[in-house]
DNA sequence: CCAGTTCTCTGACTAAAGTCAGAGATCATG
DNA sequence: CATGATCTCTGACTTTAGTCAGAGAACTGG
């Protein structure tokens, strides 16, 4: 890769960290450890569960707890048990836990001033735009892609998803009680894996893989979330879901697929996959894809 | 200020932490804390004062001496005294150290090769111009100001870039012994101050006041570095410095300038000083300017 | 209804990061 | 050449951040 390109990149990041350094001490300066700010901040207006908490800001259950209990003694905030769920906890913050975000809102906002300030009304409008860029390109480098179990929530949202857009894009609809059904242990390792992808934690697309000892990978349910399509996140799941698949010792890689769903059967195409007999009774399949898996 | 304009530089902030995390965990990622590896780096391939360290990192100088001797532990940094000042010691890298900064820099180039990686030929020149734009509007934002000591050797350094430039400006060159003379103690508060604006932590600019009690405050030796014009870093410096002298309890403040220093006269005139008799017999002096120091 | 799972919490740790108060060597300056 | 300042170092702390194991309550699916 151009060593100008990465330099430039580089020093970027470097100018962007020092900004962001001032802005973690102005989240900070309050008395208040950074964890503590950033749980009170994630909890939000509206409240959160625990474990939400947890996932998002990607701590340890006992730690949270802890700064939970501290965040308690200081008033700003409560917790009490789920409705539906007696087992899980929801947090919310009392009306000084209010205040105290308010504030920290507010500093946020007042570093972002902080930047515009000095700047005439053109650089403000140079400097926007530029920022849009810059996000909007960012956004590939920031996908993330994770094997995860197929009955965690998200997966289950992406499965839905999923369902709704191939009922909507099929000509006679789409039920999964019709199709070939995918069991969990086929999709969970050893047996398979599920992969979601993720952008800003939140899941933008998800595919599985069954690996059978001794016989082809088989690929089902692959998505991409609509607002995520043209950031190559389907290429660059199917080479998750491959990979996965070859460190299984898998040869052969196949899948069906309906004629309704172009932009897939072009990534396929385009990925090396070769068009194959029927290999199975999927009754929503119109092409079956095969292609072989080189050892890396 | 426009609150969509905020909200866009805040979700610009949030994004870029999250990738500047993933660049602080790679930094890490090393078996070494973090503070160390800092060191490690911030020390270069060429050596660095220890009291620079402290200074650029902003550490103790306590903590910064134990870092250095579990590097030296680690047979990565050798510390040894300075040729010029026998208090002062350098750190250096082994060869082993340089090694271990080698592939710092090298996990930097893969992380900012992972933001390029997933682009378009096109996509990439965007992000780059965009990056451009956003690191050279960041800049007035970056640029602080803080009061020193006038007999620190950045300060010292901004003084002789002063006389350079005026040298060179002035129709028959200048001399700082010819001139009326500045005393150390007339700049440092509480006598005066001398205020320095830094950019990355260099100085690119320099400005000082003389607040004698009742007597008008008085603006000296301000200047701001060719390559940091623009910024609007001269226009801050005033405003810092002319801020120092009102909390003194200015009510005036004035100052004698030359007629080949166009650009500082404009901005003289357009922060509200006006022209007055010559109140000295500065022989470098062709104006003399006034303005009064409201109380906000 | 029971076996396994999920969720939160507590106790007992560790490591990293940082602070503070001197001590001792060295230097600059009147 | 005494005085004060500068620089680094050590010892003695504290706080923050985080990990790990296991207990107990509540839920879920067969």
């Amino acid at each position: 890769m151009d060593p100008a390109a990465i330099q430039q990149i580089r020093r970027f990041n470097r100018t962007v960290a020092e900004g962001i350094g001032t802005f973690t001490d102005h989240f900070l300066g309050r008395g208040r450890p950074y964890g503590e700010s950033r749980v009170l901040w994630e909890i939000g207006t509206d409240g959160a569960d625990i474990r939400e908490l947890r996932d998002r800001l990607g701590l340890d259950s006992g730690y949270v707890s802890r700064m939970l209990r501290s965040l308690e003694r200081q008033k700003l905030v409560r917790v009490r048990v789920h409705a539906a769920d007696r087992r899980v906890r929801r947090a919310e913050l009392t009306a000084l836990g209010r205040r105290e975000r308010a504030v920290l809102d507010s500093r946020s906002d007042a570093l972002a001033a902080r930047i515009l300030e000095p700047l005439t009304d053109k650089q403000r409008a140079s400097l926007l735009a530029a920022v849009s860029d810059v996000e909007r390109l960012l956004q590939p480098s920031m996908v993330r892609f994770a094997i995860e179990r197929p009955t965690s929530a998200d997966a289950q949202w992406c499965w839905r998803q999923y369902f709704a857009e191939l009922d909507e894009r099929f000509e006679n609809g789409f039920d999964a009680d019709v199709a070939l059904p995918v069991d969990v242990r086929e999709v969970t390792p050893p047996g398979g894996a599920l992969i979601v992808a993720r952008l800003h934690g939140r899941p933008i697309g998800c595919g599985s893989v069954k690996t059978p000892r001794g016989a082809p990978a088989y690929l089902k349910r692959m998505w991409v979330a609509r607002e995520a399509r043209g950031l190559g996140v389907g290429r660059r799941l199917l080479a998750e879901l491959e990979g996965y698949a070859r460190s299984t010792g898998a040869k052969t890689i196949h899948l069906e697929t309906n004629r309704a769903l172009r932009e897939a059967i072009a990534l396929y195409r385009a990925s090396g996959y070769v068009e194959v007999p029927a290999f199975n009774a999927e009754p929503y399949a119109h092409h079956w894809f095969e292609k072989p898996l080189t050892q890396a």
